[in-house]
RNA sequence: UGCCGGAUAGUUUAAUGGUAGAACAGUGGACUCUGAAUCCAUUAGUCUUGGUUCGAAUCCAGGUCCGGCAGCCA
């Protein structure tokens, strides 16, 4: 790793982490953590957040970034996240210093809830749930205390120990912290520190039945691991008054906290419940559907954890609030698939092409580079030449549109490292469609260049009819037309903005070289898109392929003009 | 209407009182056994009004617009 010690930070977090580290404000440490809560996958907007905390932790000496589950709500948590978040970060390339869970601060929380009682500082309120948020006030007038609020030390720790024990129902009582009903910040109204829950915890069980809320569990837990920088984000910077009052208070290590804005996708929806709900409703195939944001969906649809890093490093972190657009990650995606992905042939819209001049019955197996774009890559493979092929429907015109330089009558062009070849005849069916086409080869040509070295203007692709096979595969585009999908009239839903056409099934003529591949294996379809066999349908019997991203397509624009 | 944030090309982001720069997108061209990739060129920006200063994107004041906050969620 590069020590950044001495290079200029790239945000302003590193910017404040390279300031702390020259006045020795924590000595010569750096520690970060990712306290996601186990209640859903992790999405592209988290491989951000954790990203920024893992990776200033690989940029200089002292630094570590744990792992830390937000486990304090038994009711919407699971192991089964647990396990899932830990293999999307790894996936991501990333290894936490250590592993914790909020839940194992349970006992120290509870002790220190006891000192700000003892302090003064912290009182159990009887009030209702809809009483206290009468009693919070508005956004513009004050709330007023509880009539709880002055009960003695003694009395407090009594029934707090009672609400420990178990010995009052849910929702029966809170313990809040004394702050001020008239603060213009609203979190310092006297917030909850514990509800009642009788409720099975998925690493504690049945050990609790009160459980700390998020701003009392989280400064203290960053204390706890001696966390120097806490990063968050934006939505939390309300938080922040409280974040210290509580470490003050309690006059224990006092970490930091910085927000910096999350990560918005034009096309996309980042929020959990949202995405849940076009899971559930079925909108999707599952969390790991190919169109879905989470890093499960995008590793089916074929997107390269390196690829995801290098976009979120030309996000760049700041605090304003912004959404970047679709193409910006696309740019990413394609950059890397381009370097890494050998180079295939695969005809999605299939049309014949008859060779008149070359032997019925005969096969030739022609060489074929695996890796074109790198010039001193030579490895190849065999690919099956016969007089019957297919090509792109989209490669043949009968009259050319100005500047075509595709197959059309009379003219000549290249099949892909096989042979050049030019347009006879036409078939067509009764209603006039193009059914077939008829051509011959030049046998000079094997290889894709002639002796005397002629020009052809297009080379195009193509696979062996008789050789081909089937193969299914899966057109992916953004899930959502809208740029905003959240941005919808009244009384309209998020679902409205759905791309109608977000996945189209073809079943396509691949070269055979393609029914053998592994699940996850990623190719370049040549002059179509990047693709990868589906991890979980793929097989030799009935290959499946998902478009990851198509290759940027210059000729549409040329097309429309 | 209280409090807290924010505002730089179409988008994202640099510039911390001294030449407004980059990436993506766009446009034009070169090259090409992928109309890909690559290369070259190019369009385009400091929310507004004042103030401080030799000099302001940057500091100060007012305004405008956008976002967040009233869970016993995180």
């Amino acid at each position: 790793m590069s020590e950044t010690t001495t290079e200029k930070p790239t945000d302003f977090i590193r910017a404040i982490i390279a300031e702390d580290l020259a006045s020795g404000k924590n000595g010569n440490r750096v520690a970060t953590r990712f306290p996601p809560e186990p209640n859903g996958y992790l999405h592209i907007g988290h491989a951000k957040a954790f990203g920024l905390n893992f990776s200033i932790a690989q940029e200089g000496p002292n630094r570590t970034c744990n792992l830390r589950f937000d486990d304090t709500n038994p009711i919407k948590e699971e192991d089964e996240y647990v396990d899932a978040i830990m293999e999307d970060i790894r996936w991501m390339g990333y290894e936490w210093d250590n592993l914790f869970f909020a839940s194992d601060y349970f006992p120290q929380l509870y002790d220190w809830a006891v000192q700000l009682i003892k302090a003064g500082k912290a009182y159990v309120d009887d009030l209702s749930a809809d009483e206290i948020r009468e009693y919070r006030g508005t956004l513009t007038e004050p709330g007023k205390n509880s009539p709880y609020r002055d009960r003695s030390v003694e009395e407090n720790l009594d029934l707090f120990a009672r609400m420990k024990k178990g010995e009052f129902p849910d929702g029966s009582r809170v313990l809040r912290a004394k702050i001020d009903m008239t603060s213009p910040i609203i979190n310092l109204r006297d917030p909850v520190m514990y509800r009642i829950l009788h409720a099975t915890h998925h690493r504690t069980g049945d050990e609790w039945c009160i459980y700390p809320m998020y701003d009392w569990a989280h400064g203290q837990s960053d204390s706890i691991e001696g966390i120097t920088h806490s990063l968050c984000s934006l939505e939390f910077v309300n938080h922040r008054p409280l974040y210290n009052w509580f470490l003050e208070e309690l006059e224990i290590y006092h970490p930091y906290q910085y927000e910096f804005a999350r990560l918005n996708i034009t096309h996309t929806l980042m929020s959990k419940r949202k995405l849940r709900q076009l899971v559930e409703d079925g909108v999707v195939s599952g969390w790991d559907d190919p169109r879905m944001p989470t890093l499960r969906g995008m590793r089916r649809r074929g997107y390269t954890p390196e690829a995801i890093r290098t976009f979120i490093d030309n996000v760049g972190v700041a605090r304003a609030n912004s959404t970047v657009e679709f193409a910006m990650l696309e740019h990413a995606v394609r950059d890397d698939l381009n370097t890494v992905t050998p180079r295939v042939m695969a005809v999605l819209d299939p049309l014949k092409v008859v060779i008149e001049n070359y032997p019925v019955g005969q096969t030739e197996w022609v060489e074929v580079p695996d890796y074109p774009q790198h010039a001193d890559d030579t490895r190849t493979r065999k690919v099956p030449f016969s007089r019957e092929l297919y090509i792109e429907r989209d490669d043949f015109a009968e009259v050319p549109p100005r500047r075509y330089r595709r197959m059309t009558p009379g003219v000549e062009v290249r099949l892909f490292s096989a042979y050049y070849v030019t347009t006879t005849a036409v078939v067509k069916d009764a209603e006039g469609n193009v059914v077939e086409i008829h051509a011959t080869y030049d046998p000079e040509s094997r290889g894709g260049q002639t002796p005397d070295g002629r020009k052809v203007r297009g080379t195009i692709h193509w696979v062996s009819a008789e050789h081909a096979v089937d193969a299914e595969v899966r057109l992916y585009d953004v899930l959502f037309s809208a740029e905003f999908p959240e941005d919808v009239t009244e009384g309209q839903d998020f679902t409205v903005n759905l791309n109608p056409t977000s996945l189209e099934t073809v079943t396509a003529k691949v070269e055979p070289s393609l029914a053998d591949v592994a699940p996850g294996s990623r190719f370049q379809f040549m002059r179509n898109a990047y693709f990868v066999a589906d991890s979980t349908d793929h097989s030799a019997e009935h290959p499946v392929f998902n478009r990851t991203v198509t290759l940027r397509d210059s000729w549409a624009k040329i097309a429309s003009n």
